[in-house]
DNA sequence: TTTACAGCTTACGTAAACGTTAAGTTTTTG
DNA sequence: CAAAAACTTAACGTTTACGTAAGCTGTAAA
């Protein structure tokens, strides 16, 4: 009986940019790519729900990390997969499963890198500790080689 | 007196290719961006030191969190980049810093990422189970919206 | 020594992920 | 109701991060 839902939470394309801090070019882009698929005004233009937002921070959070946006398609479910299929189920599942590992994957990588920055920094504190001490006349050979 | 040392561990571009598993291509490609600069040969041939080698790996890593060459050249320097100038090592120090609180923010965004295909896992498997139970005859309304 | 392979530079090609007009439609607002 | 703001599609432009091919040189093995 209620078809219509002026559900007020709804809103146009460009709050959406706004609001997630992008374009709305990238946010039609994604739109093409089959990651998203906003319902349209009887004027065909575009109209996007709560739940659109969560999906598109979902994209963003994805791309944050390096993922492609195909892979992120394949990580989150293409939009207009048909969530009927078994076997589409199944795939999603599958992949998602991969994806996980890949994740916690990184997520090792990423203390290794902070630890690696972290490293770095400590060199450079030397160093500069070391330059600060001397004066300036500490050209000694010609060492060209740092972190 | 012994300038020059034949570590036996320094390598070719090739190898150093194959054992990071990319290609001599990207390499040379960092290169020119000025993130490493190997010595060469007398014949002018490139040659990596396992420095050189851990360099590379910290680049890939960088990379793979969506980090761009720039970004990774502004994190751990440029191989060019004069250790001895006061000024560039304050620069980089801050510069690192800055990288180093971002890279705490992903990491909470990992785990939140991590959540959402939890989420989306779940999603699915409930389906799966009611697509399981019911046969195949469940097309009740025509919600067409999904995770 | 010769030959074949690995490496070097130079340069054009390409895919991904948007940016940027352009030209027309819809919706909002004075 | 008409102007202005917001939206639409379409298409070409741009940057990043390499791929690929050409043409030459150095180097290792037969």
């Amino acid at each position: 009986m209620s078809k219509e839902k002026k559900t007020t939470s709804d809103s146009s394309i460009s709050r959406i940019a706004d609001e997630l801090d992008i374009s709305t070019r990238t946010i039609r882009f994604y739109e093409e790519k089959g990651l998203i698929r906003p319902r349209r005004t009887t004027g065909n233009q575009r109209v996007y729900t709560p739940r659109n937002k969560a999906r598109l921070k979902l994209i963003i959070r994805g791309k944050r990390f390096g993922f492609s946006l195909d892979e992120i398609a394949e990580m989150i479910g293409m939009a207009d997969a048909d969530p009927n299929e078994l076997e589409q189920i199944e795939k999603s599942l599958k992949y998602g499963d991969v994806k996980l590992k890949e994740l916690r994957e990184r997520k090792k990588e990423l203390t290794l890198l902070e630890q690696d920055i972290l490293a770095t920094r400590e060199k450079l504190i030397k160093r500069k500790t070391e330059l600060e001490i001397t004066g300036s006349s500490t050209t000694k050979g010609e060492e060209n080689e740092h972190c």
